[in-house]
DNA sequence: AACCCTACCAAGCATTTGCTTGGTTTCGGG
DNA sequence: CCCGAAACCAAGCAAATGCTTGGTAGGGTT
């Protein structure tokens, strides 16, 4: 069944499935949560596809929420960490957008369990009180990218007439709903995809 | 079961709420399928959003996926014809890809029910028989944009290196996730969004 | 008055859901 | 050989779910 039981060393293997069974299921919850949604994924799914019964589950997690809530909460804090250090570098602003860009691929790339979970299901579960962060999350990376546009448009590198709101709404739902469908190591590379979207967002399709 | 004997006046209404019980029933079971989820959406739900018993809605519907399919059929059929139409006219690639993200916002505007349960629960209700005709309609869609951008490109319209099926995926994501955001007669209307899109998507955003 | 027809209620059934409880297996360290 | 911890099973409970069944209220037609 298992083959976890590593007899020397126990060392964090980060990568994969996870080292430990409780990270071995949270992985597992992590793919149907996304394939299915947070609420149509019961835990007899998990449970099944980690060959255990649903009671057992109960032995690592204390509850369904607890187990989205350590999928999001750490892969939010490594992205925002990320467009932290994008916002307080010195590059211009162009370069600034191109990077959180880049930076949301990549995530999409290395994350895209958590991304689908965020999008599909951060409404649902942002109506409990519990998962309040979800709304602060969301706020804060509209901040990102606005304070970027805006920054764009007064130091002249972006058409000084561009509707900021529209174009945040334009990019952020461009750039995330990509999550349905770019698949990691099939065809283009997140960077490809990056940077193709960069050229189409920053120049245009016309000829 | 069949209903519609009116013998005399009683003529439809079109709009607003539904003019038969049924109408409205399938109106509030719509506002809810987009709001919640299909299947996040139990038949009590609906029937408390229209003061009844549950049991009472099979009076009217076979059952809850009857409903979807009430709402989704008639909708594909129309959007569809109108994009038949565009692909059909003689105006050249640019003017028939601006009409057809036109069409795509109206659709938005006049039935964002529809569109966001297509949007969310396509995937899911696609894996049962009776909706394979949601592939189909997604294929067909794929079609309509990938022949336009196709056109473009040999006509010269468009960047000759461009990924048609890369500005395919973002220009249908960016269309319809706007179902997300978009509310009818709040702030911007439905051809502005529209146009705003079309000069970001053709032009880009940079000076 | 007799009749339908539409719209609904009241009650419930079988299944699914998240979660609980108490017990059992496995295995390395002492 | 015993122990303890981790991992799991077996059984079930209360609530929610889609749907069924048999009945009723009220209006219009004849």
């Amino acid at each position: 069944m298992s083959a976890a039981s590593t007899p020397e060393s126990e060392e964090p293997r980060t990568s994969g499935e996870g080292r430990t069974r409780r990270e071995q299921l949270l992985a597992i919850a992590g793919r149907l949560f996304a394939e299915k949604g947070f609420r149509n994924t019961t835990v007899r799914d998990i449970a099944d596809a980690a060959g255990i019964l649903s009671g057992s589950l109960y032995h690592h997690f204390d509850s369904k929420e607890s187990m989205v809530d350590e999928l999001l909460v750490p892969f939010q804090t490594e992205l925002f960490a990320k467009y932290d250090a994008i916002l307080a570098s010195e590059d211009d602003a162009r370069a600034k957008l191109e990077a959180a860009v880049r930076v949301s691929f990549e995530a999409i790339d290395q994350h895209p369990h958590e991304v689908a979970i965020f999008q599909n299901d951060a409404d649902h579960l942002g109506s409990f009180e519990r998962f309040g962060y979800l709304a602060e999350r969301n706020a804060q990376s509209r901040q990102v990218w606005v304070s970027l546009l805006e920054e764009g448009v007064r130091t002249g590198v972006l058409r000084p007439d561009l509707d900021v709101t529209l174009t945040y709404r334009f990019i952020r739902d461009t750039v995330w709903v990509a999550v349905r469908w770019y698949r990691a190591g099939k065809g283009l590379t997140h960077t490809d995809v990056a940077e193709a979207y960069v050229r189409i967002l920053l120049d245009g399709i016309a000829a």
